[in-house]
DNA sequence: TAGCAGGAAAATC
DNA sequence: GATTTTCCTGCT
């Protein structure tokens, strides 16, 4: 089916689709194609509006309204972000960038799988467990694959896991999958719930206790973000940690900041991560969220080393 | 709290 | 071609 979304404000497709909140969307000539909901999606700028041409109609222009939060005028919230002349600088750089609501499944199973790696290869992995796991979907002659569903990671032996190039991720995402799957995860309460309510729920305090393997609070901060529109949260990657380090000291603590420049081990501790995290939003408010997605990118663009 | 393993591909030298 | 880095978490 074919369809056109109207867009009333500022919004720009390369910057939203690469900035390493999604890994499966493809520029080939004038169009971006995804896998979204089972099905594929096609999408081109046309001035003031968004042509999309989907293979089934579960995606439609309430789907894509939803998907890249077009309901919303990010105008508001990039003014109250735009606290200090660094960040006036990445918005006017990035302007468009938007935060997308993705599936909670997906960009949960995407962000167990992005532990110590890089973006095309997290989009390798992706593609690799998609294609041999997931459903098989037609289009336009050609041949793209759903997102595995839980039940077909939970049921996914390590072993054929491994083979997607996981390598130690995979008996974590069959895991998280297997959570899932039981329904000891449910995503419609993320939403429902608080950040730090929602964040606890993800990082382990489960009914019973139980910790989901795999989900730190970085990868609980990425999904809140981005699926679940919790636009406080603040995940710190190495770039943004850089980005902080180099335009923002004086929100790093000292002792972080001389072991973040003198050695090479810039991973941060679970307590450095919370204050850090914490002094950013502070400083960026409620919107947090979209100053850190400005800032991978300005880190990203500047390649800050 | 600190230190380390984990595993493969990209980036860098 | 070898080395370092990579949108990190869990364990000791």
């Amino acid at each position: 089916m074919e369809f056109v979304a109207r867009l009333e404000s500022p919004f720009d497709l390369e910057y939203t689709l690469e900035s390493g909140q999604v890994f499966r969307w493809e520029h080939r000539g004038e169009w971006w194609y995804g896998v979204v909901e089972g099905g594929v999606l096609k999408l081109k700028r046309d001035g003031e509006s968004l042509t999309c041409v989907s293979s089934s109609d579960k995606v439609d222009s309430r789907f894509v309204a939803n998907y890249f939060r077009l309901e919303e005028d990010p105008r508001p919230i990039l003014a109250s972000i735009m606290v200090d002349a660094t960040m006036s600088r990445a918005v006017h750089q990035f302007y468009g960038l938007r935060l997308v609501r993705q599936d909670p499944w997906e960009c949960l199973a995407s962000f167990v799988l992005a532990t110590n790696s890089n973006i095309p290869r997290i989009k390798k992995m992706i593609s690799s467990i998609c294609s041999r796991f997931g459903e098989r979907i037609g289009f336009e002659g050609a041949t793209y694959f759903a997102f595995p569903t839980p039940q077909e990671l939970a049921e996914a032996s390590v072993g054929r896991l491994r083979e997607c190039g996981l390598g130690y991720r995979a008996p974590f995402l069959k895991k998280v999958a297997a959570a899932v799957q039981r329904g000891r995860l449910h995503f419609g309460e993320l939403s429902l719930r608080d950040y730090e309510e929602a964040r606890d729920i993800l990082m382990s305090s489960l009914p019973g206790g139980k910790l989901l393997l795999g989900v730190g609070p970085k990868v609980a901060d990425c999904v809140l973000l981005f699926s679940c529109a919790k636009d406080e949260a603040f995940p710190i990657d190495v770039w943004v940690a850089r980005s902080l380090l180099r335009f923002y000291p004086s929100l790093v603590p000292a002792p972080l900041r001389r072991k973040l420049q003198s050695s090479s081990k810039k991973n941060l501790t679970r307590g450095e991560y919370e204050t850090l995290s914490l002094a950013a939003r502070n400083h960026f408010g409620r919107y947090a969220g979209y100053a850190q997605q400005y800032l991978f990118m300005l880190a990203r663009s500047e390649a800050i080393p």
